[in-house]
DNA sequence: TTGAAAGCGGTACCAG
DNA sequence: CTGGTACCGCTTTCAA
């Protein structure tokens, strides 16, 4: 390396490089990248375009975000992406975001809320242009940290009603969770229904619970008993366990997630009582693992693909006015509840 | 507002703001806030952190990326992170990730290359540290992408054997499936074991197949049929049928992903045909869906958390000499392969 | 120990 | 239509 050498031994081509080899300056190679603000003379821009091509230029998207103050960048927390419903939710917000030439940067929890702070801290200084949260713990905090210097919009996401200020979108869990629990009581002549829900659930503002109670409210009937349990396969599993340990054994049990109800029919197996006919399930979600486990579970609906699109375009055009964007639930009637259907 | 006020309206606070307020330069901010590279005095750093305290003051890091050209975030492409153990893994990758201080920008690719590509090159515009990527496809032109300006790391993660130049991150699958099947053909006493493999598995790379071939080879048995479909339920269900409505109906099954596996043990189901006894299944991956289904997988263990440690270490720690990370893979025994096990 | 200032790679306003 | 240039917010060298 001779002596007169600059020390930097290979770095990127920038926009410099291009306006010095097209022979004009760098606002014009801007113009022609961005199509704008500026008009360029068609000459002018196919020299540029050369350099472009010919130098093999990428601009710098950090450099750009910075200039503009955006990063094209969403930040996704959730509490656990491995459950298959998120897993799916998440794929389809990853997926709606690129569309519109977002980013997304995830996050997980695992439903602690000091790293779901720590989280929501670090995307800000990121930069994100807006934040997707799912199953908010710390929402007092996080508004504060998404206030400070230029306000992130954040959307709640999973939210089954709306939160004060806030842009949530979420099913309709409260008549999806009615519907399955009507069908068992109603199709299926249960006298009433138990049902194991997620231990991170508010009674107070979770649909399910209430769309739970009033299906027995308007059948008439005395609500069955209800067993508190982790998100997830194995806290389905063990509150599977302890429901059929119970003396007065229900007939049959909502539960509040797929990836409970997994847990749960696991549970049936284990301890040799036969789904549906010892025990009828019905569940929530729908994810594509519900189609495929047996037997395959009666389920009300998330339409994972349309909330992942409405979450994204209401935190992408971030000014919009809170509101509360619900989903219908389909129920869909698999075998877990004793139909023969498909 | 004064007639004289700067338009902008709202902007967060810069390091300016401190340094004006604790009476510094801006570099002492700097040096506070990064514990260098200059010494402050600590009387100083105190009115610095103070200042920082009463403001709020975050640094902003886009801005940070651009001077020292590091972004702090690493990009990870998969094909499908609903596939639960890609769920997992990527999971775990997040997690290691965000231990030293790196953020993940997640892209899915659907096994389609024109979107590999894509999601490659906008991750390389992002000016990501470097690159996770299962399951490549264009690995030539992902070499091209990440080298043009800075080359970024990129490592091979999900990777059955060491691919020139490139440092891999992988299970030992051949040893793996090789266990699986000489369970099967030992323990159980089949004649020999059929396959059901990903359709973009490559036969001369995949070390599932060669297992599967090796340990028929050492029982000197003949190899049984193999099925290509999609690594999916879906695929593994599609596939199950076909291999069940056989003529010569194999009695042992070995499914190159626990996600297909689920999709046979339903198509079993629907056929009526028993898992175990009329059919035995030996699988691939150990994600927590295995232990849940029915019956529970016999499978192959991919130590998704180590796998992803390694692999985030090694690209973050980019320079590293190319080198393929092998991780073995013990077998789980469950009940699908005939076993009274757990 | 501290400060001034030159970048990092772009953007976009203001003049010409 | 095009060029010069002042930022965007932070880092870091160099001089004081």
């Amino acid at each position: 390396m001779a002596a007169g050498d600059p020390v930097r031994v290979r770095t990127a081509v920038t926009r410099n490089d291009v306006a010095r080899l097209a022979g004009v300056s760098t606002a014009v190679v801007s113009y022609v990248v961005n199509d704008g603000p500026r008009p360029v003379a068609e000459a002018t821009a196919a020299r540029v375009r050369d350099a472009i091509e010919r130098l093999g230029y990428r601009p710098n998207t950090t450099a750009r975000a910075l200039a503009v103050g955006s990063t094209t960048t969403i930040g996704l927390v959730v509490p656990d992406s491995t459950n298959p419903f998120f897993a799916e939710y998440a794929w389809q917000i990853q997926r709606a975001a690129t569309d519109l030439g977002y980013a997304v940067l995830i996050s997980n929890t695992g439903f602690d809320p000091g790293v779901e702070e720590r989280s929501v801290r670090d995307l800000c200084d990121r930069q994100i242009d807006g934040l997707l949260i799912a199953g908010v713990s710390g929402l007092r905090q996080i508004d504060e940290l998404s206030r400070q210097g230029r306000r992130i919009p954040v959307v709640l996401i999973d939210e089954a009603s709306s939160r004060r200020g806030h842009t949530t979108v979420g099913p309709d869990a409260a008549t999806g969770a009615e519907r399955v629990v009507a069908h068992l009581l109603h199709v299926h002549g249960h006298a009433s229904v138990a049902m194991i829900i997620g231990d991170s659930a508010d009674p107070a503002t979770d649909g399910r619970e209430r769309g739970w109670i009033g299906a027995h409210a308007r059948a008439g009937r005395r609500l069955g008993v209800v067993e508190r349990t982790p998100f997830s396969r194995q806290g389905g599993f063990e509150a599977g366990l302890r429901l059929l340990g119970r003396a007065d054994r229900p007939t049959a049990v909502f539960v509040s997630s797929d990836s409970q109800a997994i847990g749960v029919l696991h549970a049936a197996r284990e301890l040799g009582v036969a789904v549906p006919d010892e025990l009828a399930v019905g569940s929530f979600d729908d994810s594509e693992e519900s189609r495929f486990c047996s037997p395959p579970l009666t389920t009300a609906r998330q339409p994972a693909r349309a909330m992942a699109e409405a979450a994204v375009a209401a935190v992408v055009h971030g000014g919009t006015t809170p509101e509360h964007l619900v989903f219908d639930m389909p129920l869909v009637v698999r075998r877990s509840c004793g139909c023969r259907t498909e």
